[in-house]
DNA sequence: TTTATTTCGGATAAATTTATCCTTTTTATG
DNA sequence: CATAAAAAGGATAAATTTATCCGAAATAAA
């Protein structure tokens, strides 16, 4: 379904955010210990994601990555999967043709779309303070 | 979604199910002409449809790839999927994790559990049937 | 039985994804 | 300013997926 890096991607997102409501920066050491994800790989993910503005990173003595906490609420499951894995998965075609066409649709076409829109529904209705609270509150996980 | 390798799978099952229903055996190479995939990966993948007793082989002069035209009704696209992509797409984590597990439920698990057993229900609602009939009535493609 | 045809299966290669390492750049603080 | 801390970014490697090639095995028909 969705890549590793987009794995990573997501739970990172949701260990920075939990950390941003406390004011507190992490770096790639601790968020890799946390997810349970490779470190250099996962550094670079978190760079994709600083491009698209949907972490901010601080360089330097006690930098680290961190999100608005106003933006906390705002910010889609969809802006963090379509920002790794790009937007096939909520757009595209499920047997692979460049695009998704009503006018000439696959085999699978019908059946398929409902599943897509739904995936895309939830991503875009699936906010990153959701899913932090669902981890604060300890009724989810980050590891293991 | 899918991988390459089960696109071609569930296009070239398509095809050969149609031309099976005019007791027509196929080869690789009309079936990769057909779907538009690479001839020697579409054998390859066919093999795998072999050995998961889904689609039929007869060797030799005048052989080619069928599928039991009683068979052709019942053959669900999610065996089609498991065979080739395995069960992790239908069972799997949407984060990663080894399991998916109610007791100790991934951030995303609630949001996701939805998203799959939906996708889990289409496919094993599809058969390879319903999609050949929608080929022969011209109202959807497989190539292009 | 010989021949032509066709799948099977192994080896290999190309492309992509995943992952690691190391140097450069930036920046807060002393 | 000097220093240490931390992200940025490039180069490279490992693993997996996608793709190609070729010889072996099987089989129908002449
Ligand atoms: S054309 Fe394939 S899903 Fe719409
Ligand atoms: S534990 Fe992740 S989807 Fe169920």
């Amino acid at each position: 379904m969705f890549s590793k890096a987009c794995e990573y991607g997501i739970k990172a997102s949701i260990f920075i955010a939990i950390n941003s409501y406390n004011d507190n920066r992490v770096s790639p050491k601790e968020i890799s210990a946390e997810i349970n994800s490779p470190q250099a790989f996962t550094a670079k993910i978190l760079q994709a994601l600083v491009k698209h503005n949907i972490v901010n990173s601080v360089k330097g003595a006690y930098g680290g990555f961190e999100i608005n906490k106003e933006d906390i609420a705002k910010i889609k499951l969809s802006q963090i999967v379509t920002a790794i894995d790009g937007d096939q998965l909520l757009h595209g075609c499920g047997l692979g043709f460049k695009v998704c066409d009503e006018e000439h649709p696959c085999s699978l076409h019908d059946q398929f779309v409902f599943i897509r829109n739904d995936l895309r529904n939830m991503l875009e209705n699936t906010t990153l303070e959701l899913l932090a609270k669902d981890i604060k509150s300890g009724v989810s996980f980050l590891k293991l």
